[in-house]
RNA sequence: GGCGGCGUGGCCGAGUGGCUUAGGCAAGGGCCUGCAAAGCCCUCUACCCCAGUUCGAUUCUGGGCGCCGCCUCCA
């Protein structure tokens, strides 16, 4: 079974589960004020794949990954552009999920909303207040990190730690530099909900102990999401549900950041590609790939070469399912075992805490395999592995290419060009290959006559 | 300053105490082809530095150097 890092052990294992067949994952997901880039591109990817995975492996995946829909940012830029802040955040999702429609992305089972949990966040603040967790000041009402058992345990920065590397500014108000805010007092011009304190709106960390208790339940299986969330968001979500006596997550993944000429890739460094830009002039499964080449924990550096790089692999395992399409499939003991040894390796390659690159590298040592075969005329033996390589591939979310529609114009310019060569006359088919290039076909001659892919 | 992590061949990027030439991309040579394309075969460039443990270290330990992330905006 799938082993995985897990953040707060820092050990590697087995998930365990509540109930046998069953994962429970919650995934922190989007604040929706701007175009989704490619940092969240791999995070959402690398979710994706887990996911995927587990169910590849006969699992049933609870996966809930939330949207926050209320938050400064949009706030700020619903002011900026004189609108309301429900019609950015909604303007923005709607993006979102375009997005990742178009990268492939299987939608989370659940998406709640921030806005639709707040009274249950109020509640909760009311439990931690009770417990003596929680105190209001002026501008809102904190967690006191302090009393908290394990504060600090996904980041592993002790208490004394965290408060000796005060760049934090004191907040004015706050008992302990390391407090965190819960409930935000309204400023003039702010959205603003009902609670016993005063009217305002949650702070950021307690919509994702609400909803993933909510949907999920205690002890839910599974939290993951970015390296960047770890401290501060991850250690005071899991403080709160800590503080209220709630058994939160069981297991913690973090993903890589994707890096830019080394460096971290964030709108505040202004060094990001969209999603958007990137699908423009790329396909969405070179960027998969790209995701899956390269460690979930490691960070992974995007630009135009590594992209183009992945393009240009992934253009070998199609020009291999194409060339073995409509194939007779080999049923065979050998075909069999051939099968079965690529799987197996893969299986075990991705149950060790999910290690894609070295999964990839099976399913590529398989293509050249199975081109091998086929060059030998084993042809029925390299349908057998080319169709183990789409399901394993099916399995990481890419699809592999399905020959694309020929009109009668052009089927009848491979007809012109079969016969002229029949004919030994080379300089027509020269010509009816430019042309159909022209057109944007891939020319291939095979032994049944010319072949043509886009 | 604290915490987490990293340093592998032209590039990306796995892995292991002693045969992985991992894999991909790029490069060179060959086979195949009317010419191509695709494919196959071959070749090339590795494990940051210094000590130590060991019969043996790229892999373990210590030190050094360099880099990245987080330290209450952040996937």
């Amino acid at each position: 079974m799938l082993q995985l890092f897990d953040t707060a052990s820092q050990i590697t294992k087995e998930l365990s589960l509540r109930k046998p067949g069953v994962v429970g994952l919650y995934v922190c997901g989007p604040t929706v004020y701007g175009p989704a880039h490619v940092g969240h591109g791999r995070a959402v990817l690398t979710y994706d794949i887990l996911r995927r995975y587990l169910e590849f492996s006969g699992f049933e995946v609870q996966h809930v990954s939330n949207i926050t829909d209320i938050d400064d940012k949009i706030i700020l830029r619903a002011n900026a552009e004189g609108r309301s802040w429900q019609e950015v955040a909604r303007e923005c999702e709607e993006e979102w999920w375009a997005t990742m429609d178009a990268m492939g992305v299987l939608r989370p089972v659940e998406q709640p909303h921030a806005t639709a949990y707040v009274e249950q966040m109020v509640e909760l603040i009311e439990h931690l207040i009770e417990r003596g967790f929680a105190y209001q000041t002026v501008d809102g009402v904190y967690l006191k990190a302090a009393l908290v058992p394990d504060y600090g345990l996904l980041s592993h920065q002790s208490i004394e730690d965290r408060r000796s590397g005060a760049r934090v500014e004191m907040d004015e108000h706050k008992e302990d530099p390391i407090d965190f805010v819960l409930w935000k007092f309204a400023k003039p011009g702010e959205p603003t909900w009902p609670s016993p304190w005063g009217a305002g709106r949650p702070g950021w960390h307690t919509e994702c102990v609400v909803m993933s208790l909510a949907l999920l339940g205690e002890g839910f299986e599974l939290h993951g999401g970015g390296q960047d969330l770890i401290f501060p968001h991850h250690d005071n979500e899991r403080a709160q549900a800590v503080a209220v006596g709630s058994r939160f997550a069981r297991h913690w993944m973090h993903n890589g950041m994707v890096t830019v000429a080394g460096e971290k890739m964030s709108k505040s460094l202004n060094n990001f590609t969209t999603l958007n830009e990137l699908l423009e002039h790329t396909d969405a499964r070179s960027y998969r790939l790209l995701v899956l080449r390269a460690h979930y924990r490691s960070p992974l550096e995007v630009n135009a070469t590594t992209i183009e790089a992945s393009a240009a692999a992934l253009t070998r395992i199609d020009a291999l399912i194409r060339r073995l399409d409509g194939s007779e499939v080999s049923r065979g003991e050998i075909a069999t075992a051939l099968s079965t040894e690529l799987r197996d390796r893969f299986v075990a390659a991705m149950d060790n805490d999910l290690d894609t690159p070295a999964a990839v590298a099976e399913i590529f040592e398989a293509v050249r395999r199975a081109n091998s075969l086929a060059d030998a005329g084993d042809v029925s033996l390299a349908a057998r592995l080319s169709e183990e390589i789409a399901t394993l591939l099916g399995a990481l979310g890419i699809e592999v290419h399905q020959a694309r529609k020929i009109d009668d114009e052009v089927r009848s310019l491979v007809e012109q060009r079969d016969s002229a060569r029949g004919n030994r006359d080379y300089s027509t088919s020269d010509k009816i290959r430019e042309e159909l290039e022209n057109l944007g076909w891939v020319v291939e001659d095979t032994a049944e006559g010319t072949r043509i892919h886009r």
